[in-house]
DNA sequence: CGGTTTTGACCAGCGC
DNA sequence: GCGCTGGTCAAAACCG
């Protein structure tokens, strides 16, 4: 359209900017002004000629002989100019002739194109037809490349079948239009039509994550439901009583494909807070490990199967390693919904990194739709994934049932250091030939000293008050401990830093998977009752909502050599002793404003339900 | 009183 | 087949 405008365009302007050129063609006499006004110089100069000349021949009759010459001389220059003037009329006549012909040319090559454009369009659009009626089958070399990326399109996971057909004729229709609808390099295209699906589907997410569900998901949780089309199913434990008879039958020719997130973070709190409730339902201390693993089982819904494990790292006792397994059949939170996308995307290239080279899918369970701002860019030439400006890595475990694929929101400086170039380390990932040999790591570039929380979806930072509750605590309070300092513990009263603010601040802005969490952290506050969020930052009082986004802007702009307490250690201050032995940090140093019943889905009796978390997301 | 946590026991998969 | 390990169950205890 906007050809035909543009090529429509000249014509007007042709005529406008040569009006005189058109008339010279219709009378070569009358051409100019300025040759009108020579002619009539010419004739006052022929006429002034002659009456001078009869003057002097009356006057004089000796005539002169120069007078005569005179006039011959003025005749011939009048008849140079003439022919001049011809000349040049001439030449006007020509060029006039060439800007019809181009004109022409022009008019001609627009119908040309229009036509051009119409035959694409309407081929596309019997195209996008034929797939939606699954009627593609006689189709042969086109339809086979739609096919192709059509399964690269089902590593991601997410998306009904039909819903990715149409995506990806959609986006090789637009594909065409751009550039002209020839038949474009397949492999190019492929490529192509593989990064906008991703992209496309990222938008879906993020649209899904913002305007709370619609359309066609009756449960509210479409993206769940479609993960299972993808094959992933809901923790079929290989030991479990109760889930076998639910959930084996189910994909008992698929059992490997049990896709697990395991998020590593440095949380001091026994679990980190995803925003859903959880029960725990066991503890086991894993071989290798003083640390008791923990067993969770989402609580939102009866029927809901998702699981988790939370284990403290035996290397680094700092770091909790939080495992999820599962879809959630029931809507989530805000705060939960907020972080389930960032696993999904996660989980879904682990999926998918066993069958394609490309992309995500969803699964998962309960985390952070931090990561879900992050891109993830699919390079077909080498089964790399990349997360620009991003400060996560992605470790996979290639355990042989569970296909594990680990956000590590932990990395110290030294192995993010030797582990990327970037600031914020980048996401890499290999295909061996073993069974689920995805490898990755969302490595969030951290230090230990700098945490922050995840309470119920939203950052914070919060500092001393242990409590020492369980086993798991015990060993790693004596760990926090060991490691702090008491005189630094004191100075961590001290406002921060301003070089530390700045450093936080220019991450923040860098980091686009960090904006995209403050952003999540933000829709759950305004979401959910804290309506009075988005003014609160102005506001000097009151509102939870406001405190929360205080609470999450300091803690986002903050980096504080310590630690962090989550909300949890508010919720254990009123139940558990806080240790008072070695610590030596005043109760003013806790940061936290927000109580933890004021945020979004907190549960006052679980401990677990919504634990302060300390992820360290800054450097 | 209802929900959660704790904890010992049970079960199944896997390796030897 | 046996032992090891991970995962889960379920009763008791705990908590608000």
């Amino acid at each position: 359209m906007e050809a035909a405008a543009a090529f429509g365009r000249p014509r007007p302007v042709v005529k406008t900017e040569k009006p005189p050129v058109r008339d010279v063609s219709h009378d070569d006499d009358r051409d100019s002004p300025s040759k009108q006004q020579q002619q009539q110089q010419h004739l006052l100069v022929k006429r002034a000629g002659n009456n001078h000349a009869k003057q002097e021949h009356d006057t004089e009759d000796k005539t002169s002989c120069s007078s005569d010459q005179k006039d011959l001389s003025c005749i011939k220059l009048q008849e140079d100019q003439l022919e001049s003037a011809r000349a040049e009329m001439g030449e006007v006549r020509e060029e006039n002739q060439r800007l019809k012909q181009s004109l022409n040319q022009i008019m001609k090559d627009y119908e040309a194109l229009k036509m051009q454009f119409l035959g694409i369009v309407g081929r596309d659009s019997k195209k996008l037809q034929d797939d939606d009626n699954d009627v593609n089958k006689e189709q042969q070399q086109q339809q086979h490349d739609d096919d192709q990326i059509e399964l690269v399109s089902l590593s991601l996971g997410r998306f009904p079948v039909s819903e990715k057909i149409k995506k990806v004729a959609d986006e090789k229709s637009s594909m065409n239009i751009i550039i002209g609808g020839g038949d474009q390099d397949e492999e190019a295209a492929c490529k192509e039509a593989l990064s906008l699906g991703l992209n496309c589907k990222f938008e879906r997410e993020e649209s899904m994550v913002a305007v709370v569900k619609e359309v066609d998901s009756p449960n509210s949780f479409d993206h769940e439901a479609t993960k299972e089309e993808a094959g992933e199913t809901n923790w079929p434990s290989k030991g479990g009583k109760t889930m076998r008879s639910v959930e084996d039958d189910v994909t008992p020719q698929n059992p490997p494909k049990r896709a697990r997130v395991c998020v590593r973070a440095r949380c001091e709190t026994a679990t980190m807070n995803d925003g859903c409730q959880w029960r725990k339902y066991g503890q086991k201390i894993a071989k290798g490990n003083p640390c008791p693993r923990a067993y969770y089982r989402c609580t939102g819904s009866p029927t809901c199967l998702v699981r988790k494990q939370v284990q403290r790292c035996a290397d680094d006792m700092s770091i909790l390693i939080t495992t999820y397994e599962g879809n959630h059949n029931h809507p989530l939170p805000a705060s939960a919904n907020a972080m389930a996308s960032t696993t999904s995307a996660a989980a879904s290239m682990l999926l998918s990194g066993s069958t394609t080279s490309a992309t995500t899918a969803a699964s998962s369970s309960t985390a952070s739709n931090t990561l879900h701002g992050l891109n993830f860019y699919a390079n077909n030439s080498k089964p790399n994934f990349y997360l620009p400006n991003n400060s996560s890595s992605i470790i996979s475990s290639t355990s042989p049932t569970h296909p594990t694929i680990t956000l590590d929101l932990t990395s110290n400086p030294s192995s993010s250091s030797s582990n990327s170039s970037t600031h914020f380390g980048k996401f890499t990932s290999n295909f061996p030939n073993s069974r689920y040999p995805f490898t990755g790591q969302l490595d969030f570039g951290s230090s230990r000293n700098n945490v922050l929380s995840w309470n119920n979806g939203l950052l914070s930072y919060n500092r001393n008050n242990h409590p020492t509750t369980t086993t798991a605590n015990n060993i790693y309070q004596n760990y926090i401990q060991q490691q702090r300092n008491p005189t630094t513990s004191l100075q961590h009263q001290q406002p921060p830093l301003p070089d530390t603010i700045a450093a936080a601040t220019k991450a923040i802005t860098a980091d686009p998977s960090f904006q995209s969490a403050l952003a999540a952290a933000l829709t759950s506050i305004i979401g959910t009752g804290g309506a009075s969020a988005s003014a609160g930052l102005t506001k000097s009082s009151s509102g939870r909502g406001e405190q929360s986004l205080f609470q999450l802007m300091t803690t986002a702009a903050t980096t504080n050599k310590g630690n962090g307490c989550g909300t949890s250690f508010l919720n254990n201050i009123t139940t558990t002793t806080t240790t008072t032995t070695t610590s030596n940090s005043p109760p003013t140093g806790n940061m936290v404003f927000v109580p933890t019943n004021s945020l979004p889905f907190s549960n006052s009796k679980s401990a677990s339900a919504s634990p302060g978390d300390h992820i360290d997301l800054t450097n």
